[in-house]
DNA sequence: GTAATCAACTTACTTTATGTAAGCAAGTAT
DNA sequence: ATACTTGCTTACATAAAGTAAGTTGATTAC
């Protein structure tokens, strides 16, 4: 390990490596969601999910915002560091759009 | 699970995410390099390093060149396909730049 | 008013992925 | 002959993710 790589960029990717982080992130770009709503259109297990939305709180990518309705309600949005990130996943989309075969 | 996310970016996802495949390309983006200088420079075992390279060489992401030298010279390049995802690296770069603290 | 349902989780347990370390074949250096 | 290097593979240990059931508080259905 001769840790040549800039240690910013090791970071983010340790980030975008765990499994699900970036499709949640993904979603989120579509706007504020339930966990329930991001839990059924990604396919990610409520326990993982739970776990991925605190650790992105902590990188403070992610907002939790109660309303405090009765039911109260929860959603999850992304702060300014998040949304920055739309950039990044637009280029691997359109990366996706050009390489990626649909029939696999 | 609606699966309402476009499936060649989840493909691309699933590239991606799994551990050290970022790395790996970004360390390629310099150049092509050996199995054991790519260990060496991420600080990935060579066990997983030898599965992941097998992974993006059926991908077409990574090309294994065989130099038949004594003794032979093995060497991992990017094929144009890897190589387009400099551009989705690039932003996650420049994101890292701007949000991402040195002090942790 | 009791049963079933939903949101947002958590807990317990199983399976898969990754890490660690040692081993191996072919060659080189001393 | 012995030790060392590259490019791996194998065996075993630990960590992460999947599965399924359970929890709390409130809502609706009958």
């Amino acid at each position: 390990m001769d840790q040549s790589i800039c240690p910013r960029f090791e970071k983010a990717i340790s980030i975008m490596n765990k499994r699900w982080t970036t499709l949640i992130i993904y979603q989120l770009l579509e706007g504020s969601q339930r966990f329930c709503e991001i839990e059924s259109s990604i396919g990610v297990s409520g326990r993982v999910l739970s776990e991925r939305l605190k650790d992105l709180e902590k990188e403070g990518i992610v907002k939790r915002s109660v309303y405090d309705e009765t039911p109260v309600r929860i959603e999850y949005s992304l702060t300014s560091k998040g949304e920055s990130l739309k950039p990044a996943l637009d280029q691997i989309q359109s990366w996706a759009e050009n390489w990626i075969e649909t029939s696999e």
